[in-house]
RNA sequence: CUGGAUGUGGCGCAGUUGGUAGCGCACCUGGUUAGGGACCAGGAGGUCGAAGGUUCAAGUCCUUUCAUCCAGACCA
């Protein structure tokens, strides 16, 4: 019944914007580069926060908030930082627009033009330590645990729903600690969040590990990062959590006093997830029947769907759904009744597939009369009919099933398309082919370019929890010596 | 910015050698239907991206221009 998405398949940019769209997550706005966000995606995107904010506060981390505009002139203070997003900044010149003098709408007013011009903020950390200067004086006053909920702007030449847009919304962590190890160890704890948030609600398996220097975020010293595998064998950045040194602290000028009295540069972390995992969850799980949500994601754990011919009909399977409906609310499901009484059953299967909905449970006049419903799950589109007698527990049993079958699926998928390689003819074949490959490499960036150049893929990350694989080699491409195992993919 | 392509009802498209615009989906009305995306009948909706030119006549030919998409460079 249900076609499966190939692997490479060519018409999978195609399939997942059909997808996106079709299963009403967001739609391409006119404004250049930038995206609607529809009710339904957004309330996938309103789970995913709420999820995490709650992580996050778990460690003791508090939200803030943070000016959209940063002044020109600090956001040029740290050179790499400014290298790093230079090329892709919106910037603010004017205040104030008037009526065209010809008559043809307004036009920007040339005498409102300001004295530093504005950056639309493309990330936080210049504006926020400019304001952490102020907070910090003394030891006693660290760390600082900050967490923004915010849009960012990057002009990007090109977009794509949810995965690049010129607009976004994400979470920006900005921490400030008193020594190095601190940082660390904070930069390391939030990668391992975003590892459990992917691993258990977007059931994503991910590899977590270190950036090479060429991919590093501009300014850090390290970058720690979650990658995970999409269905054609891309990988997608899904989460990066930085350590920034005392690189930001030097440029803003953030000293404290220590429990010495001496003065000290604080050490900064900086961490963020987007949107753009709602585009892995989408890529990674679904189907041509469309999208395939974890349950813990999911707006509408179970929709119901009344199948009726008359009137009469139509009343008593509505009632006994509500009753259904208020046995499985009580146990903490979320439950739709599909009561639009326009459309045939067949239509709305399809649609509630589209969208997801890990469970349907369908009701007819046959079920009526024998107590019973068809109960069928979206992630194997398989069904069964069952007596309505202890069907809330089994509702529950089958959600954590699902959830379970969908990372299993997911994680058994990339098992069979990770591999070691170590013979330089086979790589570039290979990683056309969308397989992620555990390669030597001699730790130099030149390599990693030229490996670049020739074959798209890059460095993905130096694996630290998964495929960890220390031992003596020699570089695929250079065929010098190595001393571990890195992933190279093509990606997002 | 470089290379390639495309602009025709809301969406997806057709439109022959130039002859005055059509199809599918969606939409509206009425009826029949309803256990996997219903069917029949009727209806509304387009100055063919824009400007200029050739012609008795341009969606079609020519020139200019704008926009979008794909492949590069950039990137969560």
């Amino acid at each position: 019944m249900a076609k499966e998405v190939t692997k490479r398949s060519e018409n999978y940019s195609q399939w997942y914007n059909n997808l996106v769209v079709k299963a009403d997550l967001a739609e391409q706005s006119a404004v250049r580069g930038c995206m609607v966000i529809k009710p339904y995606g957004y309330a996938i995107w309103e789970k995913m926060q709420r999820i995490l904010d709650d992580m996050f506060k778990a460690t003791g981390v508090q939200n803030a908030y943070f000016p959209l505009f940063i002044p020109k002139s600090f956001f040029s203070r740290e050179a790499e930082h400014v290298a790093g997003f230079a090329k892709e900044c919106a910037v603010v010149t004017h205040h104030r627009l008037m009526n065209d003098p010809d008559g043809k709408g307004v036009v920007v007013d040339p005498e409102a033009k300001l004295e530093e011009e504005l950056i639309v903020r493309p990330t936080s950390e210049t504006i926020i330590w400019s304001t952490y200067k102020n907070w910090i004086t003394s030891w006693r006053d660290l760390p600082i645990l900050c967490n923004q909920w915010a849009n960012v702007v990057r002009w990007e030449m090109r977009t794509r729903l949810f995965l690049r847009t010129a607009e976004f919304l994400w979470q920006e962590g900005h921490t400030a600690h008193a020594t190095a190890q601190e940082a660390q160890e904070e930069a390391w704890r939030m990668v391992q969040v975003y590892a459990d948030f992917a691993r258990n609600y977007l059931a994503l398996p991910v590899i977590v590990g270190h950036k090479s220097p060429n991919e590093r975020f501009a300014g850090a010293l390290d970058t720690l990062t979650i990658e995970a595998m999409m269905q054609d064998g891309k990988a997608l950045q899904a989460g990066t959590s930085h350590f920034l040194g005392q690189n930001f602290a030097k440029s803003f000028d953030v000293q404290f006093t220590n429990k010495e009295g001496k003065q000290e540069y604080v050490w900064a972390t900086s961490w963020g997830v987007s949107t753009r995992l709602m585009g892995a969850l989408i890529m990674a799980h679904g189907d041509d029947n469309g999208l395939v949500l974890p349950p813990a994601l999911a707006p509408i754990h179970v929709v119901m769907v009344p199948i009726y011919k008359s009137e009469e009909e139509r009343n008593a399977i509505l009632e006994k759904m509500e009753e259904v409906k208020k046995s499985l609310e009580a146990l903490g499901k979320s439950v739709k009744i599909d009561d639009r009484d326009t459309l045939r059953p067949g239509f709305k299967f399809a649609e509630w597939e589209l969208k997801g909905v890990p469970v349907r449970l369908a009701m007819g006049p046959r079920d009526l009369a024998a107590g019973t419903v068809e109960v069928h799950r979206r992630d194997t589109l398989e069904k069964e009919t069952m007596s309505l007698d202890g069907l809330g527990a089994h509702i529950c049993k089958l959600l954590d099933d699902i959830q379970a079958n969908i990372y299993q699926k997911a994680y058994d998928f990339r098992q069979a398309n990770v591999e070691k390689c170590d013979n330089w003819e086979e790589f570039k074949e290979k990683i056309q082919d969308g397989k992620f490959l555990l390669c030597h490499w001699d730790g130099t960036a030149e390599t990693e370019q030229k490996i670049k150049d020739e074959t798209k893929a890059t460095i993905r990350c130096i694996p630290e929890d998964s495929f960890v694989c220390e031992e003596e080699g020699v570089d695929i491409y250079s065929g010098k010596p190595s001393k571990q195992r890195v992933v190279f993919a093509i990606s997002y």
